[in-house]
DNA sequence: CTGAAAGCGCTTACAG
DNA sequence: CTGAAAGCGCTTACAG
């Protein structure tokens, strides 16, 4: 139990800690050890089964090779897709992740922030909450290395990792035009995050190729009252005078309680309504549930915010990448 | 962004570091350092904003504050939803938490131990894979503080959270026979994890009462090929001569795929035949989807899991402790 | 090519 | 009641 240390190595072997070290961290090129002594080091340091000790790695060099995720809300597939990915893209750098969570609190975003600097993280991989602007304003002014996932703010000069919200949700309100719908509403959160927005304007764009955009049509729910919100907002649009014939869901969450709602509404699609969605859902997996979806990429969203991050904490003065991965609409055909 | 450091405030303050130490430890009581000094001292502190290195105390005090956690599919809803409690409550105690993964993988799952101890985790809590009781022999041989949780091995002394397995499913078996079934089903991963056994065993003795119990109706099936498995189970046994009228899934995942399969068959619960699982799905949120099932206090498991680790990093010589909590059968009613 | 030594920031026995 | 000093394990200029 009692731990080996560079001590115990160098010791054993009657050379130098310094030798050992330069020679365990692969710096005894450039002649600075004989191949004969540092290939002696490497055997005897298995041998003893040495393991450097981090805490005093970091405390030397002041970095912790460990990243800081900030998730907006865990028990959502979407993201816990993604802090996986993460986590199994960073380990191949030799990076931990500690993971940790909001539920889309802004209060609670700027306390798992401190949080994680007193855990001394290298970086931060933040999925933002809807006003947190200004802790991130902060981290970039400390100079902390940073990306931003999913989501952004304008007006704001960092790397971020995200897909064409814009494209994507043409696209889809597009499938639903092809269906033959003239009437199609959009679900959507109350909020100024920019990658709400652009779904919101690839939907409007899209519409108003046909002529076909009524802005009485996009409904805006609060995140905190989306049981209710969704409940009074599908109803309005089924029980209404105004007859739609197309529903847009903007997130994963909006889409099964939306779908919920229509079941419980013993309304069916698409035979009685069209419906199409951004995020894919466990429930879609269902033959009576399945909508068509916009499916994100989550695989390399969460290779790529790795591997930004990583260059902005191993290289000096890296500029800020604006990153758009392609989301697609699966159509189950 | 320079870190203010111990002795930053005792130069500030012409005392000695071992004060300041003392005093921002809570160490300064049984008359160690005057009250006077004391208030000083820690309202310099705050107003240099003093954040400790927690790597120079890690290393000095060889505690890094952190837990590791390992669970075995992070996809899965229960773990995730276990995984963020087990945070949220570690947060309280001033515990980080490092979440991994193993994918069911038994070797996957010796790596990460590797990886945590790297890290130089102060304990675990685990969800161990089915062979992975060598790993967990080896950590208590090395005295690591150690939970499991969900699952545990039979023949090994170490503490455990998880749930009345044996009486949660008699109670799932006992509602489909108080349903009227005679002939109900059991699917089950083929493994030697006790808590399946248990399942098993629940299933069992609920049928035995009443003399319904035929070995030929429980289906085992694999981890790894789960999908055609599945389909082929459920298949099989609503095609068979000898008609089935009740199913009860083991297993989360194992529901989500038999309620498919059954939904593609166009057989619907409860109509054309009632089913019953363990763990919750979000799919269940939909009407026609929704089957009675086992829910796990994923809160409390996630709490004790914590509180029981955190018992045995602060305090010597503890002994294990097997608490199991309580499962109900939630009915929708 | 290799070693002696300083120092990262903290805690803790020891001395006074 | 308080300070001087050692030491946790490592890395890295510096000297030879």
């Amino acid at each position: 139990m009692a731990r080996v240390s560079i001590k115990d190595v160098a010791n054993r072997l009657g050379v130098s800690t310094a030798t050992v070290s330069l020679v365990l961290n692969g710096k005894d090129k450039d002649g600075r050890v004989s191949e004969n002594m540092a290939e002696k080091i490497r055997k005897e340091a298995k041998a003893m089964n040495y393991k450097p000790n981090n805490f005093a790695r970091a405390l030397r060099s002041g970095r912790s090779e460990t990243i800081g995720l900030i998730i907006a809300d865990i028990s959502n597939p979407f993201f816990s897709h993604l802090a996986f990915h993460i986590q199994e893209h960073a380990e191949r750098f030799g990076y931990s992740v500690i993971i940790t969570n909001t539920n889309e609190d802004t209060a609670k975003m700027g306390k798992m922030i401190s949080v994680l600097k007193s855990r001394q993280v290298d970086g931060f991989i933040i999925v933002p909450t809807e006003n947190g602007k200004k802790y991130i304003d902060e981290l970039l002014q400390d100079q902390f290395p940073l990306v931003l996932l999913d989501r952004y703010f304008s007006g704001i000069n960092v790397s971020y990792v995200g897909v064409n919200n814009f494209q994507a949700s043409m696209q889809a309100t597009d499938y639903l035009l092809k269906c033959g719908c003239k009437r199609i509403a959009l679900v959507i959160y109350k909020t100024n995050l920019r990658h709400m927005q652009e779904r919101r304007d690839g939907y409007v764009a899209a519409l108003a190729k046909y002529d076909l955009y009524d802005s009485r049509l996009i409904k805006e729910i609060d995140y905190r009252t989306i049981v209710n919100d969704m409940n009074r907002v599908v109803f309005d649009l089924m029980a209404g005078k105004e007859k739609i014939d197309g529903f847009f869901f903007s997130t994963n969450t909006i889409s099964t309680l939306g779908l919920k709602k229509l079941a419980e509404l013993n309304i069916k699609t698409p035979d009685d309504i069209k419906a199409v969605c951004f995020d894919k859902n466990d429930a879609f997996d269902f033959p009576g549930i399945a909508i068509p979806f916009v499916q994100q990429p989550i695989h390399e969203m969460g290779k790529r915010a790795v591997e930004l991050l990583i260059e902005q904490m191993t290289r000096q003065q890296v500029l800020p990448v604006h990153e758009e991965l392609t989301a697609i609409l699966n159509k189950f055909s």
